[in-house]
DNA sequence: TATGAATGAGCGTTCATTCAT
DNA sequence: GATGAATGAACGCTCATTCAT
């Protein structure tokens, strides 16, 4: 998108571009207050266009759907692909799942993103939830592989677990309460260390 | 239709009362077919009486909704009340997290009432998270009270998380995978047994 | 119809058909006016009920047209079959021809009957070009048989040939022009009489 | 694209009137693939050009109708004008009949051109057949003042009859059925000869 | 001048709710 | 009380037409 900006040939587009943008902001924000059910007037009434500039833009509510939903979720695999080169996995994935939960409380498409991975059966749906699960389990994998991590819970059930307690939030401000449950919940993944290494730990501690 | 004119007389809350039973039924099914997007017509249809008769018992939809979300509420209440009198406090709230995600898991509306306790703004969803809230508490306040499971964690947190590990599911059949995870975050929660008394312990058992 | 006016136990239909009828009678004008492209919103609109009424009673345009047309079609139908029953195979087509251009240039939705039966490829188009098809073919074939006809212009001709008068008309009272033309038509298309006959019939009369 | 605006000074008008005759033959297919429906962005991307452009030249939808139906209605006109010459009047309009039938037959918009004519209302139907009509009254007049022709038939009677033959049609090839038809319809309105001239010329023959 | 993005009225359709029977 | 026909606001979507580039 920033690259384009100095490819100047194609001109006639700038007010297109930013209608475009305009649109999907205002897709993010209606589809986040009416949990996806809101309706495309409403959308291009927020954007403050014309319902056909909408649908010109995006010829189906999939298609718009998938553009504002898309991005939320590559993002979240970025993340997951820096964190794979850290050398301590399971510090990997607690980093992760506290990206994920910082990211779904910030971002504003994201919960609806999320929420869209589990719920809906559409292609973004499929896509989102595929992505997010490859994620997942290339930090699962090497935190399993260590022996430090409890082998019988799958990374879909951590992703899911994450994803359920990013979106069964009723208050505002969630990220430090969520983050302090996945911590939580990860801690219970953790293969209990032997009681004599602990004893040798403590020791060293005190 | 016309011989039951005749027996109007001789019973007449009878047929009123089954009429109701049928349409909450009805509407517990196609709320969880549709999730909770059917239509009232569909409902009575179900129901096997007119869209007029549902209109009687419920005013509105909203009232239909309330109405059948209520009760599958109220179930996971009375669950909490018996387990109050469990003596072990950790245990009994192990076993209300256990039936929290069974019952989820088989009875048919839960799901969806569980749902819109987390989301909705409606009567019936501040009824529901309250009612929740308050089963949750009486659980964990004497499991804190005991010492044995970490104070930094509210009812509420705990609540949010398990409703949101029965939520976040894209597979059928999902019981014993989120009692697992349920299990796993529940000892993430317990307090750390010094390791003097671990060891002490494993001595016991080998 | 008229029947059912006697079994007398279902009450609660008396305004329903009269909506009905009124719908009938608003479709066939709106459709003759439009050439079957008018709204269904004119036709509710024309007909002084609700959009809503028009869908319950008729779920499809397609259904609304079926119900409009085919009591059309029925009626030419039934006159083929009274005619079929003349002595004289030729005068009996003749009747025919004349008997349909009078119902149609008189009765309301015919020209849009035919019209759909001539361009249409909807269920009720194939209905109305098949029963009109055998319609004439019961008249056309005595008469070919009869020696009196050309053999070499098939029913389906004459039927589109006459449905065509029909239809190309520009001007308002075209019932006398257009029989005179089918006239015209079936003079064509007897076979010519041997002279020796034709002039012993010219002397005959003279 | 960038290239023309450097040689819109050399030739102004001939990319001009390409365009023009590019969106004539584009919207002439288009029609005729609907039945008239066509949307005018379609006729614009089958001419290859942008919808902006097709309005250049035809400011409404009416305008390109009217264009594309003109030409084909003068076309009949022409074919009429030059079977005037002919010496047999009797002949010449049956020329001209064959000739309408075949131009209808392979044509490609004529069909649309004669169905406006004969249901529109607008201008180009009311100039379609006031052509047509004197096209064919043109043939017609000699005809009848030849005695050879019944006079109680007009040639608008003809011409929508002609008309009516070729519209009314549900198979693809039907050149040669109509043909036929309108020779059938040609020989209804010949004028009897008396039976003593055709034992006459009986005779002769054999 | 050519382009195609933007507009919005209008159509087909659904469905919560009302009301006559 | 029960029924289901009637209503109409509102939604998804199309497309003729306008206008900025």
């Amino acid at each position: 998108m920033e690259r384009e900006l100095t490819t100047a040939i194609r001109r006639p587009r700038a007010d297109s571009l930013r209608n475009r943008e305009k649109l999907l902001a205002a897709a993010a924000a209606v589809f986040r207050e009416t949990g996806g059910q809101g309706t495309l007037e409403a959308v291009a009434r927020t954007a403050g266009v014309g319902i056909g500039t909408l649908y010109r833009h995006f010829p189906t509510r999939e298609a718009l759907f998938e553009a504002v939903y898309r991005r939320e979720i590559d993002q979240l695999d970025d993340l997951s692909r820096e964190l794979a080169e850290d050398d301590d996995p399971v510090a990997a994935l607690r980093r992760f799942l506290h990206g994920m939960v910082g990211m779904v409380a910030t971002k504003k498409g994201m919960v609806a993103a999320l929420a869209i991975a589990i719920d809906g059966s559409c292609d973004i749906a499929v896509y989102s939830f595929t992505t997010l699960s490859a994620a997942m389990q290339r930090l699962h994998e090497p935190a399993v592989a260590s022996g430090r991590l409890r082998p019988d819970v799958s990374a879909d059930d951590i992703l899911q677990t994450v994803i359920g307690m990013c979106l069964a939030r009723r208050e505002d401000r969630w990220e430090g309460a969520v983050t302090r449950l996945a911590d939580v919940f990860l801690d219970g993944l953790l293969v209990p260390e032997a009681p004599a290494m602990a004893l040798r730990r403590e020791s060293a501690r005190g």
